[in-house]
DNA sequence: AAGGCTATTATTAGCGT
DNA sequence: GACGCTAATAATAGCCT
């Protein structure tokens, strides 16, 4: 239907190409558009010309007729990915809302709708974490103080290494300090006795 | 282009609108072929008849086309639902795993990654629940008792009505049974003694 | 590249079977 | 309802601007 008939096969000139495809695909779009008036029926066309570009029609709303489409055409083509996922979305849900039931009855805030069994079970349960949890609390006290004990023997090393040093010190030179009693406390000599500056837990009974 | 001009609008008679569907949707289609061998494209055409029957053409996999325009429409298709879904799901993945590590501390399983005031806390309300569902397993003991006294009290009542009834029976006629002692008991009388077809549990010390 | 013209082919409306 | 026919309209190939 032109000035000369023409075979249907790819047009190799690139420009006639590209026009005759601005041509045709109006054409087409106005064919899809007067079927889906004169028929009331739903259309939709969707276009690549050679180059990747992309051109649609929809005689009402693309989405609402690709969707249908999804429906009608026997869950199998784009269906993997979304119907896949829409399972799964269904399956978590499900899951979320048992855990938590689960978790809402395990606070003994759903007791009421429990049976007597369930009474039981849950009870022993609870008695046990409870017991698990003040086994992990003494667990870590011990620990706790297994901590400060070897940090108070460390110290206490230093503390002894520091006296001998001192006493060493007090037999050659003049300091004015001299180590005291087995205890570990220094006192100020004779000499420089001061009120101590925090009270002495050792308390002289005052 | 046929006997006569038309009007692009809704044709009324069923009959020829769905002639004129038949017709029009194989040209469509033949268009559809057509554009996509002369100009190298790619083309889908998705209709549906008024009465919701579907057609289609691909000049290719149909799936593969969908799946290019869902790339190249730009997102915002079947993107909202698909999109929205995809970050639905993971927002439901993180809070199942979170209600089952929830859980698992409940438990008492996980007790180890937990610090001293978490264990204290979970400590407290374990034993919070454990009081709840205690609570709990008297309320029903009590109704069960209740419902099982009201039971009892009925059942008494009716018994002393039977026997009333049987002790007036035997003052006025000869039933050959007798009214037994307080506990309930009914005995044969001596004129018709027979054994017992089921062992009596009062056991005769046999 | 985009739009207009028109000779020519393609499609199809109405009808008959 | 599906198919075939054909007069009549619609689309468009090639060309020009």
């Amino acid at each position: 239907m032109g000035r000369g008939k023409i075979e249907i096969k790819r047009i190799e000139s690139t420009t006639n190409r590209q026009v005759t495809f601005s041509k045709r695909r109006s054409g087409l779009f106005k064919k899809a558009k007067e079927i889906s008036i004169l028929c009331a029926s739903d259309v939709a066309v969707i276009v690549f010309n050679s180059t990747g570009r992309l051109f649609d029609f929809a005689s009402s709303s693309m989405k609402r007729i690709l969707e249908r489409y999804r429906n009608a055409s026997g869950r199998g083509v784009w269906n993997n990915e979304y119907e896949q996922m829409l399972s799964q979305f269904r399956n978590l849900k499900k899951e979320n809302e048992e855990l938590q039931k689960e978790l809402s009855c395990v606070t003994g805030e759903n007791v009421e709708t429990l049976a007597p069994k369930q009474l039981d079970y849950l009870e022993e349960n609870l008695v046990l974490a409870a017991k698990k949890v003040r086994e992990r609390k003494t667990e870590v006290l011990k620990y706790e103080r297994r901590k400060t004990e070897s940090k108070v023997i460390g110290l206490q090393q230093k503390q002894s290494i520091l006296m001998e040093l001192l006493a060493h010190a007090e037999n050659h030179e003049e300091y004015g300090f001299t180590v005291s009693n087995s205890e570990g406390q220094t006192t100020p000599p004779p000499a420089f006795r001061v009120q101590p500056s925090q009270p002495n837990l050792q308390g002289s009974g005052h």
